[in-house]
DNA sequence: GGTGCGCATGAGAATCATTCTCGCATGGTC
DNA sequence: GACCATGCGAGAATGATTCTCATGCGCACC
Protein backbone atom coordinates (compact mmCIF):
# COMPACT_ATOMS: atom_id res chain seq x y z
CA UNK A 1 0.00 0.00 0.00
CA UNK A 2 2.29 2.26 -0.44
CA UNK A 3 2.81 3.44 -4.53
CA UNK A 4 1.96 0.70 -7.18
CA UNK A 5 -1.97 0.82 -7.60
CA UNK A 6 -1.47 -2.11 -10.47
CA UNK A 7 -2.00 0.25 -13.84
CA UNK A 8 -4.17 -2.55 -15.59
CA UNK A 9 -4.24 -5.28 -13.08
CA UNK A 10 -2.86 -8.87 -13.98
CA UNK A 11 -5.77 -11.11 -15.79
CA UNK A 12 -9.20 -10.44 -14.57
CA UNK A 13 -10.58 -13.99 -14.25
CA UNK A 14 -14.17 -15.52 -15.18
CA UNK A 15 -15.80 -17.13 -12.29
CA UNK A 16 -18.93 -18.02 -11.84
CA UNK A 17 -19.94 -15.91 -8.78
CA UNK A 18 -18.89 -13.04 -11.07
CA UNK A 19 -21.04 -13.75 -13.81
CA UNK A 20 -24.11 -14.65 -11.41
CA UNK A 21 -23.70 -10.97 -10.15
CA UNK A 22 -23.74 -9.40 -13.58
CA UNK A 23 -26.77 -11.63 -15.45
CA UNK A 24 -28.52 -10.66 -12.13
CA UNK A 25 -27.89 -6.64 -12.45
CA UNK A 26 -28.93 -7.59 -16.30
CA UNK A 27 -32.40 -8.81 -14.95
CA UNK A 28 -33.03 -5.74 -12.66
CA UNK A 29 -33.67 -2.16 -13.65
CA UNK A 30 -33.45 -0.59 -10.68
CA UNK A 31 -30.41 0.65 -8.33
CA UNK A 32 -30.11 -2.30 -5.95
CA UNK A 33 -27.84 -2.47 -2.75
CA UNK A 34 -25.01 -4.84 -2.35
CA UNK A 35 -27.05 -6.72 0.36
CA UNK A 36 -30.15 -6.56 -1.95
CA UNK A 37 -28.10 -8.56 -4.37
CA UNK A 38 -26.17 -10.73 -1.77
CA UNK A 39 -29.73 -12.11 -1.02
CA UNK A 40 -31.06 -12.57 -4.10
CA UNK A 41 -28.42 -14.21 -5.31
CA UNK A 42 -28.73 -16.76 -2.43
CA UNK A 43 -32.65 -17.22 -3.21
CA UNK A 44 -32.31 -18.19 -6.00
CA UNK A 45 -29.62 -20.71 -5.76
CA UNK A 46 -26.22 -19.03 -6.54
CA UNK A 47 -24.66 -19.33 -3.31
CA UNK A 48 -22.23 -16.26 -2.77
CA UNK A 49 -20.49 -15.11 -0.25
CA UNK A 50 -21.34 -11.43 0.67
CA UNK A 51 -17.39 -10.40 0.61
CA UNK A 52 -17.65 -11.64 -3.32
CA UNK A 53 -20.51 -9.92 -3.95
CA UNK A 54 -19.09 -6.49 -3.02
CA UNK A 55 -15.70 -7.54 -4.60
CA UNK A 56 -17.33 -8.03 -7.76
CA UNK A 57 -19.20 -4.62 -7.63
CA UNK A 58 -15.91 -2.84 -7.05
CA UNK A 59 -14.26 -4.65 -10.12
CA UNK A 60 -17.41 -4.01 -12.39
CA UNK A 61 -17.46 -0.17 -10.96
CA UNK A 62 -13.56 0.01 -11.67
CA UNK A 63 -14.23 -1.06 -15.13
CA UNK A 64 -17.16 1.35 -15.75
CA UNK A 65 -20.06 -1.49 -16.18
CA UNK A 66 -21.60 -0.38 -13.15
CA UNK A 67 -23.08 2.71 -11.70
CA UNK A 68 -22.92 3.91 -7.77
CA UNK A 69 -25.50 5.57 -5.98
CA UNK A 70 -25.15 6.18 -2.57
CA UNK A 71 -29.03 6.45 -0.79
CA UNK A 72 -29.22 8.80 2.03
CA UNK A 73 -28.68 6.63 4.85
CA UNK A 74 -25.53 5.59 3.74
CA UNK A 75 -26.26 2.23 1.56
CA UNK A 76 -24.44 1.70 -1.71
CA UNK A 77 -26.80 0.99 -4.75
CA UNK A 78 -25.26 -0.62 -8.24
CA UNK A 79 -26.93 -0.73 -11.22
CA UNK A 80 -26.09 -2.14 -14.71
CA UNK A 81 -25.92 0.75 -17.30
CA UNK A 82 -24.10 2.22 -20.28
CA UNK A 83 -20.56 2.89 -20.29
CA UNK A 84 -20.75 6.53 -21.70
CA UNK A 85 -21.46 9.14 -19.31
CA UNK A 86 -25.45 9.87 -18.12
CA UNK A 87 -27.11 10.68 -15.03
CA UNK A 88 -30.46 9.09 -13.87
CA UNK A 89 -33.83 9.93 -13.68
CA UNK A 90 -34.97 7.13 -10.56
CA UNK A 91 -38.26 6.65 -9.11
CA UNK A 92 -38.50 6.92 -5.43
CA UNK A 93 -41.24 4.69 -4.78
CA UNK A 94 -40.16 1.86 -7.12
CA UNK A 95 -36.69 1.93 -8.45
CA UNK A 96 -36.96 2.52 -11.80
CA UNK A 97 -34.89 4.11 -13.63
CA UNK A 98 -34.21 6.25 -16.57
CA UNK A 99 -30.81 7.12 -18.38
CA UNK A 100 -30.33 10.53 -19.25
CA UNK A 101 -27.81 12.44 -21.02
CA UNK A 102 -27.77 15.52 -22.08
CA UNK A 103 -24.96 18.22 -22.67
CA UNK A 104 -26.98 21.67 -21.30
CA UNK A 105 -25.89 19.74 -18.04
CA UNK A 106 -22.71 18.81 -18.84
CA UNK A 107 -21.94 22.24 -20.40
CA UNK A 108 -23.05 24.27 -17.56
CA UNK A 109 -21.18 22.58 -15.16
CA UNK A 110 -18.26 23.27 -17.15
CA UNK A 111 -18.99 26.76 -17.06
CA UNK A 112 -19.37 27.07 -13.13
CA UNK A 113 -16.54 25.79 -12.70
CA UNK A 114 -14.52 27.66 -15.33
CA UNK A 115 -16.59 31.19 -13.65
CA UNK A 116 -14.64 29.85 -10.34
CA UNK A 117 -11.42 29.05 -11.58
CA UNK A 118 -12.01 25.72 -10.73
CA UNK A 119 -10.17 22.84 -13.18
CA UNK A 120 -10.21 19.48 -13.92
CA UNK A 121 -14.15 19.18 -13.11
CA UNK A 122 -16.41 15.88 -12.32
CA UNK A 123 -19.86 16.22 -11.29
CA UNK A 124 -22.85 13.85 -10.10
CA UNK A 125 -26.30 14.80 -11.17
CA UNK A 126 -29.35 12.53 -9.87
CA UNK A 127 -33.14 13.36 -10.79
CA UNK A 128 -35.58 11.86 -8.15
CA UNK A 129 -38.87 11.88 -8.73
CA UNK A 130 -42.73 9.49 -8.84
CA UNK A 131 -43.14 7.56 -11.93
CA UNK A 132 -46.38 8.18 -13.64
CA UNK A 133 -47.23 4.56 -13.10
CA UNK A 134 -46.70 4.57 -9.35
CA UNK A 135 -48.14 8.29 -9.15
CA UNK A 136 -51.04 6.42 -10.86
CA UNK A 137 -51.18 3.86 -8.26
CA UNK A 138 -51.12 5.69 -5.66
CA UNK A 139 -53.32 8.08 -6.40
CA UNK B 1 -42.36 4.75 15.02
CA UNK B 2 -45.51 4.03 14.41
CA UNK B 3 -47.06 7.42 13.58
CA UNK B 4 -46.85 10.99 15.41
CA UNK B 5 -43.80 12.36 13.54
CA UNK B 6 -43.59 15.70 15.71
CA UNK B 7 -44.76 18.07 13.32
CA UNK B 8 -42.69 21.09 14.37
CA UNK B 9 -41.16 19.35 17.62
CA UNK B 10 -41.82 21.36 20.97
CA UNK B 11 -38.96 23.91 22.24
CA UNK B 12 -35.59 23.68 20.59
CA UNK B 13 -33.72 23.91 23.85
CA UNK B 14 -30.30 26.27 23.70
CA UNK B 15 -27.54 24.57 25.29
CA UNK B 16 -23.59 25.57 25.24
CA UNK B 17 -22.76 22.31 22.61
CA UNK B 18 -25.35 23.41 20.09
CA UNK B 19 -23.81 26.90 19.98
CA UNK B 20 -20.69 25.53 20.15
CA UNK B 21 -21.26 23.33 17.33
CA UNK B 22 -22.90 26.27 15.03
CA UNK B 23 -20.03 28.86 16.19
CA UNK B 24 -17.27 25.74 14.70
CA UNK B 25 -19.27 25.63 11.60
CA UNK B 26 -19.17 29.11 10.84
CA UNK B 27 -15.46 29.24 11.25
CA UNK B 28 -14.74 26.79 8.29
CA UNK B 29 -16.07 27.00 5.15
CA UNK B 30 -15.96 23.44 3.89
CA UNK B 31 -17.60 20.03 4.36
CA UNK B 32 -16.50 18.44 7.51
CA UNK B 33 -17.53 15.49 8.88
CA UNK B 34 -19.17 15.01 12.01
CA UNK B 35 -16.55 13.17 13.50
CA UNK B 36 -14.34 15.98 12.38
CA UNK B 37 -16.03 18.19 13.71
CA UNK B 38 -16.01 16.23 17.46
CA UNK B 39 -12.40 16.17 17.36
CA UNK B 40 -12.16 19.72 16.88
CA UNK B 41 -14.52 21.02 19.56
CA UNK B 42 -12.33 18.54 21.76
CA UNK B 43 -9.25 20.07 20.46
CA UNK B 44 -10.43 23.63 21.37
CA UNK B 45 -11.68 22.50 24.84
CA UNK B 46 -16.11 22.87 24.35
CA UNK B 47 -16.27 18.83 25.62
CA UNK B 48 -18.71 17.38 23.70
CA UNK B 49 -20.05 14.15 23.06
CA UNK B 50 -20.42 12.53 20.22
CA UNK B 51 -23.64 11.04 20.29
CA UNK B 52 -24.12 14.89 20.77
CA UNK B 53 -22.61 16.31 18.29
CA UNK B 54 -24.60 13.72 15.62
CA UNK B 55 -27.67 14.96 17.27
CA UNK B 56 -26.89 18.81 17.01
CA UNK B 57 -26.35 18.07 13.50
CA UNK B 58 -29.23 16.39 12.71
CA UNK B 59 -31.35 19.11 14.55
CA UNK B 60 -29.47 21.85 12.17
CA UNK B 61 -30.32 19.91 9.03
CA UNK B 62 -34.03 19.67 10.05
CA UNK B 63 -34.25 23.41 10.55
CA UNK B 64 -32.42 24.02 6.78
CA UNK B 65 -29.42 25.49 8.41
CA UNK B 66 -26.83 23.04 7.09
CA UNK B 67 -26.20 21.03 4.02
CA UNK B 68 -25.27 17.46 3.92
CA UNK B 69 -22.62 15.76 1.30
CA UNK B 70 -22.27 12.53 1.40
CA UNK B 71 -18.49 11.21 0.52
CA UNK B 72 -18.02 8.40 -1.98
CA UNK B 73 -16.12 6.24 1.58
CA UNK B 74 -19.84 7.04 2.84
CA UNK B 75 -18.96 9.60 5.42
CA UNK B 76 -21.77 12.58 5.83
CA UNK B 77 -20.11 16.35 5.85
CA UNK B 78 -22.22 18.96 6.52
CA UNK B 79 -21.26 22.62 5.88
CA UNK B 80 -23.09 25.51 7.32
CA UNK B 81 -24.97 27.49 4.18
CA UNK B 82 -27.65 30.00 3.25
CA UNK B 83 -31.45 28.41 3.78
CA UNK B 84 -32.16 28.73 -0.37
CA UNK B 85 -32.06 26.22 -2.49
CA UNK B 86 -28.38 25.65 -4.37
CA UNK B 87 -25.47 23.51 -5.79
CA UNK B 88 -21.94 23.37 -4.55
CA UNK B 89 -19.16 23.35 -6.24
CA UNK B 90 -16.34 21.73 -4.25
CA UNK B 91 -12.59 21.92 -4.17
CA UNK B 92 -11.17 17.88 -4.25
CA UNK B 93 -8.41 18.81 -2.64
CA UNK B 94 -8.76 21.88 0.07
CA UNK B 95 -12.07 21.41 0.49
CA UNK B 96 -13.19 24.83 -0.05
CA UNK B 97 -16.67 25.24 -1.46
CA UNK B 98 -18.69 28.08 -3.31
CA UNK B 99 -22.62 27.96 -3.24
CA UNK B 100 -24.29 28.35 -7.09
CA UNK B 101 -27.51 29.64 -7.42
CA UNK B 102 -28.54 28.78 -11.15
CA UNK B 103 -32.46 28.56 -12.48
CA UNK B 104 -30.66 26.87 -15.79
CA UNK B 105 -29.84 23.56 -14.05
CA UNK B 106 -33.34 23.22 -12.13
CA UNK B 107 -35.52 23.94 -15.22
CA UNK B 108 -33.24 21.42 -16.59
CA UNK B 109 -34.33 18.57 -13.69
CA UNK B 110 -37.94 19.80 -14.22
CA UNK B 111 -37.74 19.17 -18.22
CA UNK B 112 -36.21 15.74 -18.02
CA UNK B 113 -38.93 14.85 -15.14
CA UNK B 114 -41.48 15.90 -16.61
CA UNK B 115 -40.39 14.55 -20.41
CA UNK B 116 -40.48 11.18 -18.43
CA UNK B 117 -43.83 11.13 -17.02
CA UNK B 118 -41.92 11.94 -13.33
CA UNK B 119 -43.33 13.91 -10.58
CA UNK B 120 -43.02 15.45 -7.40
CA UNK B 121 -39.30 15.82 -8.41
CA UNK B 122 -36.02 16.77 -6.69
CA UNK B 123 -32.61 16.68 -7.37
CA UNK B 124 -28.74 16.69 -6.17
CA UNK B 125 -26.26 18.09 -7.78
CA UNK B 126 -22.27 18.34 -7.01
CA UNK B 127 -19.63 19.68 -9.21
CA UNK B 128 -16.14 18.65 -8.05
CA UNK B 129 -13.06 20.08 -9.40
CA UNK B 130 -9.59 21.48 -7.89
CA UNK B 131 -9.64 25.36 -7.38
CA UNK B 132 -7.38 27.83 -8.89
CA UNK B 133 -5.40 27.77 -6.05
CA UNK B 134 -4.56 24.50 -5.67
CA UNK B 135 -4.06 23.89 -8.88
CA UNK B 136 -1.15 26.60 -8.53
CA UNK B 137 0.30 24.78 -6.02
CA UNK B 138 0.33 21.78 -7.23
CA UNK B 139 1.49 22.74 -10.68
C1' DG C 1 -5.36 -33.79 -21.27
C1' DG C 2 -2.41 -32.65 -17.17
C1' DT C 3 0.06 -29.38 -14.08
C1' DG C 4 1.11 -25.24 -11.56
C1' DC C 5 0.71 -20.53 -10.35
C1' DG C 6 -1.86 -17.00 -8.48
C1' DC C 7 -5.98 -14.61 -8.20
C1' DA C 8 -10.77 -15.58 -6.38
C1' DT C 9 -13.62 -17.34 -2.88
C1' DG C 10 -15.98 -17.68 1.61
C1' DA C 11 -16.87 -17.57 6.64
C1' DG C 12 -16.31 -14.89 10.18
C1' DA C 13 -13.78 -11.33 12.52
C1' DA C 14 -12.60 -6.52 12.34
C1' DT C 15 -13.54 -1.72 11.32
C1' DC C 16 -15.97 2.46 11.04
C1' DA C 17 -19.68 5.68 11.03
C1' DT C 18 -23.84 6.32 13.09
C1' DT C 19 -27.70 5.43 16.36
C1' DC C 20 -29.60 3.85 20.62
C1' DT C 21 -29.99 3.31 25.75
C1' DC C 22 -30.41 4.98 30.06
C1' DG C 23 -29.46 7.52 34.05
C1' DC C 24 -28.23 12.22 35.19
C1' DA C 25 -28.06 17.37 34.40
C1' DT C 26 -30.24 21.50 33.32
C1' DG C 27 -33.10 25.00 30.63
C1' DG C 28 -37.40 27.21 30.77
C1' DT C 29 -41.66 27.80 32.88
C1' DC C 30 -45.03 28.50 36.53
C1' DG D 1 -37.45 27.87 43.90
C1' DA D 2 -39.51 23.54 42.13
C1' DC D 3 -40.89 20.66 38.28
C1' DC D 4 -40.78 18.30 34.10
C1' DA D 5 -39.34 17.62 29.58
C1' DT D 6 -35.56 17.83 26.81
C1' DG D 7 -30.56 17.60 26.24
C1' DC D 8 -26.28 15.39 27.60
C1' DG D 9 -22.64 11.77 27.79
C1' DA D 10 -20.44 7.20 27.83
C1' DG D 11 -20.56 3.11 26.07
C1' DA D 12 -23.09 -0.57 23.86
C1' DA D 13 -25.55 -1.83 19.70
C1' DT D 14 -26.29 -1.75 14.79
C1' DG D 15 -25.41 -2.19 10.02
C1' DA D 16 -22.66 -1.72 5.99
C1' DT D 17 -18.33 -2.63 4.22
C1' DT D 18 -13.55 -4.48 4.38
C1' DC D 19 -10.00 -7.59 5.90
C1' DT D 20 -7.82 -12.23 6.94
C1' DC D 21 -6.33 -16.47 5.62
C1' DA D 22 -6.74 -21.11 4.27
C1' DT D 23 -8.63 -23.39 0.36
C1' DG D 24 -10.52 -23.59 -4.51
C1' DC D 25 -10.31 -23.16 -9.24
C1' DG D 26 -9.51 -20.46 -13.92
C1' DC D 27 -6.30 -20.14 -17.22
C1' DA D 28 -1.76 -20.36 -19.53
C1' DC D 29 1.51 -23.47 -20.73
C1' DC D 30 3.28 -28.00 -21.83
Amino acid sequence: MSAAEQPEGGVRRQSRQRSAVLTLLDELDGFRSAQDLHALLRDRGDSVGLATVYRALQALVDDGQLDVLRSPDGEAAYRRCSPSHHHHLVCRTCGRTVEVADPPVERWAARIAAEHGFVDVQHDVEVFGTCAACAAAHG
